[in-house]
Formats: C-alpha cells, structure tokens, sequence
DNA sequence: TGGTAATAGTTGAAAATGTAACTAACAACC
DNA sequence: GGTTGTTAGTTACATTTTCAACTATTACCA
C-alpha cells in the first residue's frame, strides 16, 4: 500500500471537505440523535427557525441549501413532536408560516448550548488565525 | 424573517463544513454519475486503489473513514464493472487483496483529470494563502 | 488440543434520500 | 372570465445508507 503519483487525493478540496466535514459532524450527531432521536435534516431546520422566528419552507431551502423534500420531511416530524406549528399565509395560501414552539426553543436551546460547546473543542485544533480563514474560505466555497 | 440571537449559524463549523462540502462535491459528482453512473463511494474507492495501487477493504474504511458496509458494496459494484480485482490473502484468508484492472485504472485517469480541474474552479474562489491554510485546517479537523 | 474471542467481510431489513410526478393556489395574458 | 404558466409544498417509488446479525477464518490461551 503505497502512494503512487502526482495527485494527492488529500489535497482534492471536495475530499478533504467531506473528510471533515464528516468527522466533525460526527460527535455533535451523537448529542442530537441521542437526546432527541432528532437526524441532521431536523436540527438544521430546528436552528434556522430558531434563529430567523419565522420562515416558510422555501426559505429554509434557500438558506439551509437542502432540497425541498428534505425540509418538507424535516418539517413534518418536527410537527409531529411539536416543536413546530405552521400557519397557511392569509393572503397567499400557498405559503406556510413556521414557528418553533416553546418545546422546540427549549429543545433548541439545549441544543445550541452543546453545538457551542463541541465548536470550542473544534477550535481547539486551530490556531485563532486559521479559524478565521477557514471560516472565510468555507463562507466562500459554499456560494454556488 | 429576522436574525435573532447572538448565535450564528454560519459560524458553527459542523456547519459550514457540511454547507461547503455538499456545494463543491455537487458538480463533481455530475461528472461521475454522468459519465460512469458511479456513486460517492465508488469513486471514492476507485481513488484509493489507483493511488495505494494494492489495500484491503479495511484498509479502505481507515483511510476513507467509511463505513465497512459502503465499502462492501462499493467493492462489489466496481467489481461487476471489471473496474477492481480480488485476491485473497494467501497467508490469512480472511483478507483479500483489492487491486484495479487496466478498465478501471483508464476510469480512474479520466476522473482525476476532471477532479484536478474541478479542483482549479474551487480555487478560483481563493487566494493562495486561504488556499493552503484551508487544506491545513481541514487536515487537522479530519484528525478524529 | 479445544474452546472462546477477535477480525474481515457480507447480507437483509429498516430507515433515509433522491427523483419525478403530483396537488393546490395564484399570476398573467388574451 | 378562461386558458396557460408558475410556485409552494407533498407524495410515491426507486435507490442508498444504516444497523444488526451473520459466515468464515485466524488468534489467544487454559
């Protein structure tokens, strides 16, 4: 098992992305899985209408980049656990209007406390310089 | 549809990882899926052989951090294809020996090449500097 | 030696995702 | 006003992924 030519797959920046991507993503879904038996599609829109109050689907679909079906999915088992009401737009009523309840805030909130937490140990590996950066050129590679 | 509290989605790096590396692996994976039907796991697989030339299945799950399953039927289907061959370990066999055929290293160079220039649009979005700060922190983040 | 544990890899069923077709509501144009 | 086109969101079906259980082979150790 030897390296052989010219191209280095760890310097392929889609490899490397999904590499830690996927590493870092890995303990905080131990937090949500374990305590909400909540999937990744779930908490993104949990922590989209958390933070913006008041979103349609679309909205999060935009924001969230994830494809419509996946947030309608979201959407409905956060419903189903009630973290989540909808309220059909009075003037255009194909919108649906998206607000947490107060058991998603609380969900939300104890949620973040950890995302927070597992980001410091995150950082942890980086030097203050390199965090901006990357935050930087992660903010840049994900225009499409 | 208002930001509301101090914490910021787009600081988190679980997040903005999985944001860039679902955008920048998008139009590669058309490239793959287009031209040979292949999916992630499979190119992924692909790689490592034309690149370690000789591993194992296990070996490919340390490397790739995959799931030995997804390594399983990676194998499977690139070896319906004629693109991988199998040997099994003469000492333990147990172990079996995975190694491209002439098909699949012809695969593999179409591929790289087209990865090498996807590579370059993504860098576009950079400078140098970002650039070889971003592989650096992403190496340190993919260390588990 | 024999019995238990460990390892490499596979398989089947359940869960999640992607794709395309669908419904319902509105817009635009004649 | 009626036809056609668009948009928001859902649903059905096919494809992938996950999880747990399984086989086959080797390692350990009394």
């Amino acid at each position: 098992m030897t390296q052989k030519d010219d191209f280095d797959l760890r310097e392929f920046l889609p490899y490397l992305l999904n590499q830690a991507a996927e590493i870092s993503s890995q303990s905080f879904q131990r937090i949500y899985k374990g305590r909400y038996g909540m999937l990744r599609t779930e908490w993104r829109v949990l922590f989209h209408l958390a933070i913006y109050e008041r979103m349609t689907a679309k909205d999060i679909c935009e924001k969230a980049i994830m494809h419509k079906t996946k947030v309608s999915r979201a959407v409905q088992r956060l419903e189903q656990r009630r973290y989540l009401q909808r309220k059909p737009d009075e003037k255009d009523r194909r919108h649906e209007w998206l607000t947490l309840t107060s058991q998603g805030r609380a969900v939300y909130e104890d949620l973040r406390a950890h995302a927070q937490q597992h980001d410091q140990v995150l950082m942890q590996k980086l030097s203050t310089e390199e965090i901006t950066v990357l935050r930087g050129a992660l903010n840049a590679l994900s225009q499409p």
